[in-house]
DNA sequence: GGGTGCTCTCAGTGCGGTCTCAGCTTCCGG
DNA sequence: CCGGAAGCTGAGACCGCACTGAGAGCACCC
């Protein structure tokens, strides 16, 4: 967490570990770089009005040295800076002071939920898993060769076992960007994923959820 | 939503629902604690300034009636209205006007998530299960054959199990517009739920109330 | 330049789902 | 016991969803 008021870091630093949260502050941009340079951490609470180095500017040099943690913007109250930048460098969530700290919290925890599923490393359905790692799917232990789009479609299903994905959902996983395809192409990819598992023995894996999505859940 | 301005209205449904949302809208106080009564909605979006009962009222009145809907305040520009206030009334966040879209929307989102969270996957009454992850019911572990509209009632009815349901809230909840059908679909449908309901065994559950609507509950 | 694999759109088909209508049954007050 | 209102239900028309095969466009590779 960067802040460069002392108040502030004491704060938040006793409120988020009281919600079982390991909390390490930095006071300026310098330091804050630093640290977020080990990429140890899960997510990064950044202050945009910091002396010398702008949390701006911290947030740049983040991103283009290719470190992806998720960043939370804090801003000041008035709105000299604009929300749309901050999300545009890559920012992951926006906090305007004063906040309430509930909703800062909801924040912090929905980004690190966020950061656990797409951490995980291999994902588990029956006898399917998809390793996302060497982008690469197996059926009882035999690999499934599958295009990117394809791969990408059913790493999207995987990821919730059991629930239904509608079609926009998995565009926006899947591609993207929603406007990118239409939802057809959505369901042409899930035939080509379909004849594939079909194949390799994995029958009933993938299942239609009418005037909704799909879903994949062990038969 | 709740706001005054036709305008607003507008541009916040059209955001909103591209982002995926069923949105309701209210343009005064008063029709938006009777809609926020029924209990149906994920997250109320509230302006503060409204003629005659602020929003501060509003919320005060809801949070008095037991309604725990998370509520996102929006207050006009100038800082006349203490955010502090809001949140001690029981706001589970809080938007200054002008807002960006993009933050009002994450900001939604972040409360749509976390009461995902607690109100996750199943609902249960006596042996029927509603599992809103999958889109899928079943009756005593058997999966239950729904047709999309048909799951859609199910679900709205089983989210209030032993209170009775009206026909104009099941639409609003299963057809998402009061206007979509007319109150002969609401029973069309209570038809086709109560025959396949039967033939899995569970006779009683789905009640009628005369003059009102419908009821499920365990026998 | 031909070949190959991938992506995505398009148009067509069949079927399940949706919803209205009209007539019927049930309920309840008088 | 009667009559009207509320609720139920079978029939049927319409529609749009899911799926599919064909093929165009594209990048990449010999």
């Amino acid at each position: 967490m960067v802040d460069d008021e002392l108040g502030v870091r004491r704060a938040l630093q006793r409120g988020l570990t009281a919600e079982g949260m390991d909390v390490v502050t930095a006071a300026d941009g310098p330091s804050a770089l630093e640290l977020a340079g080990t990429g140890s951490f899960s997510v990064i609470l950044l202050d945009i009005m910091l002396p010398g180095l702008s949390g701006y500017r911290v947030l740049e040099r983040l991103r283009a040295d290719g470190v992806r943690t998720p960043v939370l913007l804090v801003s000041a109250k008035d709105g000299d800076y604009d929300q749309a930048d901050g999300l545009d460098l890559g920012a992951d969530g926006y906090v305007v002071k004063p906040f309430s700290f509930v909703v800062l919290a909801a924040q912090v925890k929905a980004l690190l939920r966020r950061g656990a599923d797409e951490g995980a490393g291999v994902l588990r359905v029956g006898e399917l898993e998809v390793d996302r790692g060497a982008r690469e799917a197996r059926f009882s232990g035999e690999p499934l060769p599958l295009s990117p789009r394809e791969f990408a479609v059913l790493e999207a299903l995987a990821s919730r076992p059991g629930s239904s994905v509608s079609k926009d959902e998995l565009l926006r996983a899947a591609w993207g960007d929603e406007q990118a395809a239409t939802r057809n192409a959505v369901e042409v990819y899930v035939g080509y994923l379909r004849k594939k598992l079909e194949a390799a023995g994995a029958g009933e894996l993938l299942r239609t959820v009418r005037g909704h999505g799909y879903l994949v859940a062990a038969p």
